[in-house]
DNA sequence: AAACCAGTTTAGAATTAGTCTAAATCCAGT
DNA sequence: ACTGGATTTAGACTAATTCTAAACTGGTTT
């Protein structure tokens, strides 16, 4: 899948600085912090500013370029994966992977139907140790 | 279903702080965050201090008789069940409720295959719009 | 009962993630 | 070059939580 394009719109302002931390997300596997964000987009551009990292998150999750997650422990993680998707946490570790449940519109019909909330999205985690870890 | 009782080790170990803690948490249909819950418990015993509650909270937390939520939202909310169950938030008022999808186990074998990981528990959130705010 | 000790509580300092503010800078249109 | 709105910057600020070190408990031991 191609990573999805700005419309015209989000593109003039993707300045200088939202653009850098638009790639360091991109070109990442993992599921970086704001402040290894930040220290990517330093090494490129030197002067970017803490406050812009947030504001360049904000700017770029509200254009559906990035995708935000946020797991109680400690700092949100940023995400080039922007369809919906679940995620799996290693408890050793603390890896953090993603994968897809085809059948979550299914589950979004049942979850809405014993809450009574009108649905509007589900997310799923699975807590357990990955591939890695269960090796050791 | 009854309130889990404290084994005899924890039952030795629950001093009036960490009871107080308990007690306001086992009074509550919500799910308080830690200030709330320092509130209450001030109620009762108006010095107890907010590493008390915090120090309480993990104590209960490991000995099982509450549970933590963790969203992204702020500060983490707590459970008076313990039972393994999913959650609805609302996305117009912030309401956080309560519910079991008794399709679980089936779903964290499924995430499990997907996802690689040796599965130890998993836990679906919904996010819509609840019934009271429906009617507005 | 005085001394002791491990565990607990207390108040406040420290830490962490993220937001806010106000001044400086940038850039498109005149 | 000049202006105005949006953006960036550095640093102050806030909120949630953890840490620290001293004081306090309550149950033994002498």
């Amino acid at each position: 899948m191609p990573a999805k394009t700005a419309n015209r719109e989000t593109e003039e302002k993707l300045t200088r600085q939202r653009d850098a931390v638009l790639q360091v997300i991109r070109s990442r596997e993992d599921h970086p912090t704001a402040s290894e964000i930040f220290a990517a987009a330093r090494a490129h551009l030197p002067t970017i500013s803490y406050a812009t990292v947030y504001n360049s998150l904000r700017f770029l999750k509200e254009a559906g370029l990035v995708h935000e997650i946020k797991f109680g422990d400690g700092a949100s993680r940023y995400d080039r994966e922007t369809e919906r998707h679940d995620h799996a946490i290693c408890n050793d570790c603390g890896k953090l992977v993603d994968f897809d449940l085809p059948q979550a519109a299914e589950l979004m019909q049942a979850a809405a139907r014993k809450s009574k909330f009108k649905p509007a999205s589900v997310h799923l985690t699975l807590r357990g140790v990955c591939p890695d870890c269960r090796k050791e």
